[in-house]
DNA sequence: AGGCAATAATACACATATTAACAAAATCAG
DNA sequence: CTGATTTTGTTAATATGTGTATTATTGCCT
């Protein structure tokens, strides 16, 4: 179904590359949104299970992340990671702790509950992923990460 | 530069499903990004120039649109729609009126003040989003929302 | 050593998103 | 027509995002 049918939209989008923005705006906003849903009985939210998902993934064993680490592998402000960890140490699914070396870093790691929980979520959400992606076979699934790259690639650099 | 470069990841993303899906959340963080940057000379977010674009053209001229019609064209809840157009009202740049047909809806419509802003950024929007999407020709432009589309229409399908 | 710039986290004000609960109005079933 | 249902908008609680300012700490440079 077309942008225009799924928005109600009365009259069609003119510009073609205006209607290749939407299109990822649009898509990106329906994935998170499925992913809402799909978390929500676990008492996530996307952002906690990505969040997650980089401290078991991207951390050496048992190492965890500071929260700037945080911050870029999730292309937010760090004044985001301070709220979002508060409400995951209070769900008990993470630890903050103050690094040794660098006093003004925290270590955030994932607590035993949050381990376990994730491996109870991470091959169902793996599945739900490929699911969702497999109207795209391997190739096109390449070709679409390659296009996206171009794009952001293109973002900005105009500027300087 | 790959999301694993762009992100400062230390490990790739394994699952191909999941770097394509990441690659869309991404790109469209970066498009939104990029448009609030653009939009803040001029006093508005993105969201709000969203509005605006969908109240020139998606109405007839000069009928405006109902709260409901804009939550739909948006994808977002009606509970947002309020307190957007309640600033966006305090900015001077549309205004409300309660319907005579329906006294349950609201008309939004663009006051002569918005109408005017958007004249001015329309043409330098549409001139930004071409330039960032003209690393795409238009055959990839058309291939990518067909691929996006695609993605949109399988997310929901296991459901009912 | 001592001073100064950069970095990490936090706090605050604000914009946007969700769900749930509600009131008012319109519509439908009989 | 009347009573039940649906639709529209609002409000409240909560989560996430931004930018800015502040504090503490680190590290660099003279």
């Amino acid at each position: 179904m077309s942008l225009e049918l799924e928005l109600g939209l009365k009259k069609p989008v003119t510009l073609l590359a205006h209607e290749a923005l939407l299109s990822t705006y649009y898509t990106a906003s329906n994935l998170r949104k499925k992913a809402g849903q799909f978390l929500q009985p676990f008492g996530l939210t996307d952002v906690q299970f990505n969040l997650m998902m980089l401290l078991k993934h991207q951390s050496a064993q048992g190492e965890g992340l500071t929260q700037a680490q945080l911050s870029s592998m999730m292309l937010v402000n760090r004044a985001n990671i301070t709220a979002l960890v508060d409400r995951m140490e209070r769900a008990g699914v993470v630890s903050r702790t103050s690094s040794p070396s660098d006093r003004r870093s925290n270590i955030i790691k994932l607590t035993e509950s949050g381990r376990k929980m994730l491996e109870t979520i991470e091959p169902l959400y793996a599945q739900e992923v490929k699911r969702i992606m497999a109207v795209l076979v391997e190739s096109e699934q390449k070709r679409l990460i390659g296009m996206l790259e171009k794009v952001r690639s293109n973002i900005n650099s105009d500027e300087g």
